[in-house]
RNA sequence: GGGUAGGUUGAGCAGGUGGUGAGCUCCGCUGACUGUAGAUCAGCCGUCUUCGACUGUGGGGGUUCGAUUCCCUCCCUGCCCA
């Protein structure tokens, strides 16, 4: 009989007064234990660009999301499982969550069709074409060997998709749910299940309700950080989270990633979240600071000597100025990336602790209006900091 | 000194052989990015009162209704020959 492959536990539940949904979890998966609220640095392609794994350590990720539609077309997930698996394969033997290719039913835009049995895309690397149903899906990522699989969905663009097409795209994702599941026989993974239902309350609830019936080992909330609002976003999660009360799963909002996003998400029920935001943005200079955010190709910090953020123990802050990461970008040094990439993975992770502090002090929600104000800095835009 | 090819908006170019040169790529200045087709993309990048207008083809002069183009002269640069 082997281990479950993955449980969650509840360490400290929300109060019983309402004033907050956000709890202290701990998931445990086979390559490790995953404190809640919790964010997932995004590798795509078997890797967080401009990372070595040892700085995936030193940033503090205890889970990282891969995915399997970019792996299943290069390398390839046979290759990779000849190879050992993903884990082995690409020197990170702590827990790994694949997304299912899902996304990329949007993304890919008009590279694939959307049928009721699947979904047939063209590569994005070469044009040719493959198609993707729920079992598909599914041997893909039991060949990678993540700890945890998710199932095939079909995810909608809540702010360009009409009822009809919101509705018709939930029951499709509620009928591969049952065949992912049905797929999936791998005794060390773990699989989670999407709700989608978009930004329509009576969909949302709707599908939180079917996905939550079915036996997943957690509950993703799928179709959000796309183009809606952060208050219609808020809206869907108090829509979906109370069906969720008393559910001992863990529950994960995909694609979430800015400060505030995750504190309101947190403050409503989530565990989990995943993002390519705090990478991507530092691979483009922009840098998250407790003041707000900086261009480090900004003008202005040319001739700042001081660290991107003072006392930041990151591998950027640790040796190096604001001015030579500003030179790093313009020469577009390949250093740049990864040190950028470092410090907002450092202070996202670093967010995402606070939050669990005041979590495990039952101090949360009297420290809302404080992690709010400093998240929303970033959201802002503001770069209010001063320069040397 | 002789010959030759050139001098276009920060740089590099395109174009233009008598009648609309503000077009490209860099550089530069900003902004965007949320289950990564992204070390990407977008805007701006002569001046102004910016849905437009004006100025600008090394300097000066000439021919002409009109010159970046033709002529004269000077300056500068590359190459070849002495």
């Amino acid at each position: 009989m082997s281990p479950a492959p993955a449980s969650f536990e509840v360490l400290v539940p929300p109060p019983a007064d309402g004033a907050t949904r956000a709890r202290l979890g701990r998931l445990s998966v086979t390559h490790g234990v995953v404190d809640t609220p919790q964010f997932m640095p995004v590798g795509t392609n078997a890797t967080v660009k401009a990372l070595h794994p040892d700085d995936l350590d030193e940033v503090g990720a205890s889970i990282i999301l891969a995915n399997t539609y970019h792996l299943y077309l290069r390398p390839g997930h046979e290759r990779i499982e000849r190879l050992g698996g993903l884990h082995r394969f690409m020197g990170w033997d702590r827990p790994i969550l694949t997304d299912s290719g899902g996304f990329q039913v949007v993304s890919l835009g008009d590279l694939r069709v959307v049928d009721d049995d699947g979904v047939t895309f063209r590569s994005h690397i070469d044009g040719s074409l493959h198609r993707f149903t729920p079992e598909h899906a599914i041997d893909v990522q039991q060949a990678l060997g993540s700890d945890v699989a998710v199932a095939f969905d079909q995810p909608v663009r809540p702010g360009s998709s009409s009822r009809a097409d919101v509705a018709e795209a939930t029951e499709r994702t509620h009928r591969w749910a049952e065949r992912s599941l049905a797929a999936h026989t791998r005794p060390d993974q773990a699989i989670f299940g999407i709700v989608q239902g978009g930004l329509e309350p009576d969909l949302r609830a709707d599908s939180t309700r079917f996905i939550a019936s079915l036996p997943f080992d957690g509950i993703c909330l799928g179709g959000l950080a796309g183009d809606e609002t952060a208050d219609e976003r808020n809206a869907a999660l108090d829509i979906a989270m109370p069906v969720l009360d008393g559910d001992p799963r863990v529950r994960y909002l995909m694609g979430l990633g800015s400060p505030l996003d995750m504190l309101e998400a947190v403050h409503r029920g989530v565990d989990l979240f995943d993002s390519v935001l705090p990478a991507r943005v530092a691979r483009t200079g922009q840098v998250w600071v407790p003041e707000g955010r900086l261009n480090l190709r900004n003008q202005r910090f040319l001739d700042d000597g001081e660290p991107i953020q003072d006392g930041c123990p990151c591998l950027a802050c640790r040796r190096f100025s604001r001015a030579y990461l500003a030179h790093l970008f313009r020469a577009k040094e390949l250093l740049a990336y990864r040190l950028a990439t470092c410090h907002n993975l450092t202070f996202t992770l670093d967010f995402m602790t606070r939050i669990r502090s005041a979590l495990s002090a039952g101090t949360f929600p009297g420290m809302l209006p404080e992690l709010r104000s400093r998240a929303s800095r970033i959201s802002a835009g503001e770069a209010a900091v001063q320069s040397a």
